[in-house]
Formats: C-alpha cells, sequence, structure tokens
RNA sequence: GUCCCCAUCGUCUAGAGGCCUAGGACACCUCCCUUUCACGGAGGCGACCCGGGUUCGAAUCCCGGUGGGGACGCCA
C-alpha cells in the first residue's frame, strides 16, 4: 500500500508554529516511504474561514519548503460529494434528521453539566426498531445525525500513543450535516481521508477524542462501499510556549512567518522542530532531507514539548554561520534598506556579511552589525569616554598618517597599529579600542583591521578624522 | 463534572529489565584562545513526580496517588 499522509489545516488564521511541525511530520512520512504528502484545505466554516488565511497558510509552507505532492483541495468544492455520501447513510439507516432546536440542545447540555455528566446528544430523533418519533415540528430545519454504535468500544493502535479504547457509550450522535446541509468536520474528514487514500493520518493530539467518531463513520461507510478501510492514526502532543503554557492566539502563539521576519532561517526553524518531540539518538544538527531520511514515528515523545527559543537561535546561529555570504545577500539588501541602508556596495556587503555572520544569532542581528560599514556610526558616549581619551589622539594623529601611506589590506594595516603601538610603548587594546569606538561607534565589533580593510582607507580616514577635530 | 492522554536535568531529549556511577544538546558557571564583544575549545552545575507491587535486578513492567494537558459545538 502506498504511503499518502495529509496535512490538512482550517484557513482560520495564519500558519503557527504547531501547525508547521504537524505539516513537517506528514511531510518527512511521506518522504521516507517513498509516498505522497497532500495539502487539504478544511474550509467548511465559512464564517471563519478567509482567502487570506489560505495564503498565509500556502507562503509559511513554502517558505519551509513542505513542498506537497497533491492539492491543494479545498472541501467546499467536493460539495457535491459530501451530500451523495450522506444521502447514501441516510438509505443506510447509518443517518438520520434530527429536529431538536439549538435552543433545545443548548437546555440540555447545561442541565447535564448541572448534573455533573458528560453533556451527549439523548438520542431523541434516534431512530431504533419499535420506537415511535415525535412528528417533525414544521418550522425546524433539521441537521443529520451520524447513528453511533451505542455498545462495544473503539479502539485503535495509534502510532505514538500505542492502543487507545473509548467505549461507545461515551460518544453521542454527532451532526454530520447542518440545518443549512452543509456538512460537518468530522464528517468531511472522513470522506476526505478515504477518497484520498491516507495511510497515516498525522496530525495534533487535539483530536484524539474525534478519532473513535471518526472510525466508526468509516466503519458504516465500509458498509456501503467495502474498499472503505481505516487509516492509521498518529497523534502528535502539543507544542507549548516558552513558559509552559499553551500556544493560543492572544498568548504566544505568532506564524511562521513571523519567525522570516525576525530573522530566522528555514533551515534553523525546520532543524529545530524536527527535533522537538522527536529524536534520533544524540543527533542535533541536520537538514531536513537528512531529517526525512532518519523520521519515524516510533521516536516521537508522547508528551508536550516546551519552545525554547535559546535552541532556535543556536541553530539559527549555525545555519547563518554556515551560509555562503551571496546566498545572504539578497536578504541582507532588504533588511538594510528598512534601517535605511540603500543599494549598498555588492563587494563590500558581501565582505561584511562574511566577517560579520559568525557572530550573530538571527539575519536582523547581522543586518543590525552591519549599518556601520555603510553609514557613519553614532559614537557610543561612554565608550567615547571610556576610550577615546586625550593622550591616545595624538597617537591616532599619527596612525593616520600611516594608514594613509598604506597598502590597504587587513596584514598591512594591522602592521601600521602595531608599528605606531610599539613606537608609543603601549599595548595593543590601548589603540585598538579608541580606533574601534571612533570608526564603529561602539566598543565591540570584528577585528578592528579587518572592519578597516572592509570600510576602505578614504571612509577610515574621514572617520578617524571626525574624531580628533 | 465525565472521558481520554501525558510525566527523566531550567528546556529539548537518549533510554525497549542488568550496558545507568542515568548519556547528548540548549541555557547557565569556570577556564583557555584573544584586539573588545562574539565565535571556537576544555571543564563544571544539573533530572528518573510520589507510593506500592512484579523481579535476583526497575528510569524502563503492573497498580494506586499526585500533578499537567486535551476533549466534551449546527468550530476545525
Amino acid at each position: 500500500m502506498t504511503v499518502r499522509t495529509r496535512f490538512a489545516p482550517s484557513p482560520t488564521g495564519f500558519l503557527h508554529i504547531g501547525g508547521a511541525r504537524t505539516a513537517l511530520f506528514s511531510w518527512a512520512y511521506a518522504k521516507k516511504h517513498g509516498g505522497e504528502f497532500i495539502l487539504r484545505i478544511e474550509d467548511t466554516d465559512v464564517a471563519r474561514s478567509t482567502p487570506e488565511a489560505v495564503q498565509a497558510i500556502l507562503d509559511g509552507m513554502q517558505w519551509l519548503g513542505l513542498d506537497y505532492d497533491q492539492g491543494p483541495f479545498y472541501q467546499m468544492q467536493r460539495m457535491d460529494r459530501y451530500k451523495i455520501v450522506i444521502q447514501s447513510m441516510l438509505a443506510a439507516g447509518s443517518a438520520y434528521y434530527c429536529y431538536s432546536s439549538k435552543e433545545e440542545l443548548e437546555a440540555l447540555r447545561e442541565q447535564q453539566m448541572a448534573q455533573k455528566l458528560k453533556p451527549r446528544y439523548d438520542g431523541k430523533w434516534r431512530p431504533e426498531p419499535g420506537k415511535v418519533l415525535p412528528h417533525p415540528p414544521a418550522d425546524i430545519a433539521p441537521v443529520i445525525r451520524f447513528k453511533n454504535p451505542q455498545d462495544g468500544v473503539v479502539a485503535w493502535d495509534d502510532l505514538v500513543k500505542g492502543r487507545i479504547e473509548i467505549a461507545n457509550s461515551e460518544l453521542d450522535d454527532l451532526i454530520i450535516a447542518r440545518a443549512d446541509g452543509t456538512p460537518t468536520y468530522n464528517f468531511c474528514v472522513v470522506v476526505d481521508d478515504s477518497d484520498m487514500g491516507i495511510s497515516q493520518v498525522i496530525r495534533g493530539d487535539d483530536h484524539v477524542n474525534n478519532t473513535p467518531r471518526q472510525i466508526n463513520m468509516l466503519r458504516a461507510l465500509s458498509e456501503i462501499d467495502s474498499s472503505i478501510q481505516v487509516p492509521q492514526y498518529a497523534h502528535l502532543s502539543m507544542i507549548l510556549g516558552g513558559d509552559g503554557q499553551k500556544l493560543s492566539k492572544r498568548h504566544g502563539a505568532v506564524s511562521v512567518m513571523q519567525y522570516h521576519e525576525d530573522g530566522y532561517l528555514p533551515e534553523a526553524v525546520i532543524n529545530y522542530l524536527a527535533r522537538l518531540g522527536w529524536s534520533h539518538g544524540d543527533e542535533e544538527v541536520f537538514s531536513k532531507q537528512q531529517f526525512a531520511a532518519w523520521f519515524d514515528l516510533d521516536h516521537i515523545t508522547p508528551s508536550a514539548a516546551q519552545f525554547n527559543t535559546e535552541k532556535l537561535n543556536w541553530l539559527n546561529a549555525h545555519y547563518i554561520k554556515q551560509a555562503e555570504p551571496t546566498a545572504l545577500l539578497a536578504d541582507q539588501l532588504q533588511r538594510l534598506a528598512l534601517r535605511g541602508v540603500l543599494a549598498p556596495d555588492t563587494a563590500k556587503l558581501s565582505a561584511s556579511i562574511a566577517l560579520y555572520k559568525e557572530r550573530v544569532n538571527t539575519l536582523n542581528e547581522l543586518a543590525d552589525g552591519l549599518v556601520y560599514f555603510f553609514e557613519k556610526p553614532s559614537l557610543d558616549a561612554a565608550a567615547v569616554e571610556k576610550h577615546l581619551t586625550p593622550d591616545v589622539m595624538p597617537v591616532l594623529v599619527e596612525l593616520s598618517a600611516a594608514l594613509n601611506a598604506c597598502d590597504w589590506q587587513a596584514e598591512a594595516i594591522h602592521q601600521a597599529i602595531n608599528d605606531a603601538v610599539t613606537k608609543n610603548g603601549l599595548k595593543f587594546p590601548k589603540l585598538a579600542m579608541p580606533l574601534r569606538v571612533a570608526l564603529t561607534g561602539t566598543a565591540q565589533s570584528p577585528s578592528i583591521d579587518q572592519v578597516m580593510a572592509i570600510l576602505g582607507k578614504a571612509e577610515v580616514l574621514a572617520r578617524l578624522q571626525a574624531v580628533l577635530k
């Protein structure tokens, strides 16, 4: 049997970190087994679904490089198919019309909660042999309910959590079509997973409780069409925020595209997400391809995992260091433009990226650190006071002259500084620090001779002149 | 409330009854490197939720407790 997995988000918001990991694992499972990965947009909640959200999900997947073999399929475009299946269930007696009003149901729920019972449909309109149903009220448009088995248990061997059993007595007859005729989530999923030949359903933990209902519907459907099979299920635990709390819209859940904006490389986010809840021995740093080759459901942790920005930073720093400067060029051009640096010299930009990328966690930090290569820095007052002391001024004057005559290479520049240091009986930092402050504005920078080599002779002399006045 | 799930360093995790004196990674601390800050290198701190049981032997298996999470929609 060919492996087919799917990622099935509902377009009610952006692609967040939890959804991204679910997609990543589904993607990897399909790749590992030479199967197909399908994207399906579950947009049956017309009131909450938006085209913007669809686009945001597509953008997020593209940024992460989670390519799908089929889709995106849209459930709203499959209405005809759902209606046919519902009709067949009605005909087979595995579904029925229910005329209970929303108000009636609400009252029932409250009553049950008050009695500390699990709120469930009371089966008023459920047909049974020998049972006499009430007369359908004329003013109520009926919903359609699935006739769930009442006895026995539903069990499956979850690929992550092991065997799970739920008694049918815990389940009630769920609504599969609303009063307006549109089908609901649990029903659409079942039809789609079946029609699309999904072999493994890999999804979030929060769907564990839907699984027995879906299995029951699949079984009812297989009574009608014997080719219909129940897929395997793998339920991934959720990702918690850095504080151990559940991620939600108002608490810590952000779009994966926010990570892009914040200066994270997709390689880093993928690598980080892969290691969140999954492991391959002691391996920590690996590519998406390596992940796909290694991936298996056996090594997924069943417990929830807390998001840790520090570790993401570490991975991001690794991937930035590893990147070729030219690969970062386009990105840095954009980020520098945001910082007011327009059309910088490309050779100079490449050289400064090469020098600076070794020391940053994010692409924004990189861009921040690059600015002074292209614009005169404003000098940090504390650093000026500490390092640009009156006694070094004459040495700087002397050095300026030497630099002016210097062959403009880091080696030669270093030599010129060294000569000035020796001649004046100083230690190297005594001159390097004032230079650093004068040229970069701060007391922290890469090797000052290398910075100077990139800045260029004219610019270095001009910046020195500015502090000597 | 009912049902379901989960439980190893602060965090992510290794761990399939003896390889465990519980390993790795991030973070933190110390030292080294050094031209400042980083990077890098070497060390260090630091955990099996509790209680029973099974067994010659339990982080690992079973039971109970506790704690955390999820679900209980004409949402997905």
